[in-house]
DNA sequence: ACCTGAACACCGTTCAAGT
DNA sequence: ACCTGAACACCGTTCAAGT
């Protein structure tokens, strides 16, 4: 935590920068998470920030990849490629999780194609242990990452939303139902159950040939 | 194309200010889609449009779901579920990229659950042919949402990515290379068919119970 | 190596008032 | 029914200069 030295003003680094992101987007959320917020947390001017990262772009492209970066790796290879792809996906799903608005700040740099790259290149290496052509791993990968980062996406939107209603909505169906958090862990493994199948799908037609 | 009546000012109809904003969108894109820009194109003060809708979020929300409308509507019934979803799915993704941006608003508005509500109803729709449970229709309905959608997103964006590099990017691999115009499609073709052949296998393993 | 200070060119939104 | 005008409280980014 650099506070001020003798030249008079924080001198933060790149990763300090990237720290208060973090603690902003988990506390206070994505919209508040801008240049001028960030600055003043850190006790510089705004203008400093961009010593470190050319736009704001590119800081959000960090931080995903800090946020992907918080997935646990995949223990052993534990010999089945289905096991393995729907850990390697949990633990993504996870991450994602873990901060506020990390579903989206993902997946506005994903597609850009700023940062993240971890988050394709881990569910490839998890899918390619089934023996798959490179197309297909790829292919594959891709869209497990659509339904990842979406359904978390979608997923905390309905929180902030619940949250923001809870007043309003005082008498919503879901009211103080543990059943709630249930249901929607259950709704993404089974959506990670459809692609796996699939996927085996394909490998037994392609060992039919 | 409303110019000014015995009022003194352009008087637009909520439809009128869709149709400008869709204008914008398609020639310009999200970025520019601003309240301030949107109601010079009027020939309004910003404030103007605040009439009309309560926030720009629910402006582009009614953006959204003119977008998804534009998806031609299934032709008749085929007796056949898979090719039935196929087509479905492929008029939703065409529907996606018929504007500059498309995905991008539909995602974003589709996240808060204020829009483009047709995309899940019409998959359900489709995917209920084949006679699956109401809960695996659903959330088969709402992992193709993800996958259409996220794969619409990542393809615009690097449709963009490619234009604005193509000075700098002048030897890019892909440069006049017409195989990049198939290689898309099939992709999304692909994925699609991973979910088809998922839900097949569940409706199979559910036959042999 | 890292920051200041001042400026530029913007945003979305509110609200009393006008026709 | 639809818009004006003025204001409020913000944004991201640039750049010469400072230590």
């Amino acid at each position: 935590m650099p506070r001020s030295d003798s030249a008079g003003y924080a001198r933060n680094s790149r990763d300090d920068v990237i720290d208060a992101a973090l603690r902003i987007l988990d506390q206070q959320g994505l919209p508040d998470l801008t240049m001028r917020h960030l600055a003043a947390t850190l006790g510089v001017a705004p203008s400093a920030l961009y010593w470190h990262f050319p736009n704001k772009q590119s800081l959000l492209a960090a931080v995903s990849d800090r946020i992907i970066a918080g997935a646990r790796p995949l223990a052993a290879d534990s010999g089945d490629w289905q096991i393995g792809v729907r850990t390697e996906a949990a633990a993504l799903h996870d991450a994602l999780l873990a901060y506020k608005d990390g579903a989206e700040v993902v997946s506005s740099t994903l597609a850009l194609g700023l940062g993240a790259g971890d988050l394709q290149r881990r569910l490839s290496a998890a899918i390619g242990v089934g023996g798959f052509d490179k197309q297909t791993t790829s292919l594959a990968a891709e869209t497990m990452v659509h339904f990842i980062v979406g359904h978390a996406f979608h997923r905390q939107q309905r929180i902030q939303a619940d949250s923001l209603g809870a007043v309003a909505q005082e008498h919503s169906l879901d009211r103080e139902d543990p059943a709630v958090d249930h249901r929607e862990p259950r709704a993404f493994e089974l959506g990670i159950t459809l692609l796996v199948a699939g996927l085996d799908a394909q490998s037994r037609a392609a060992a039919d040939r």
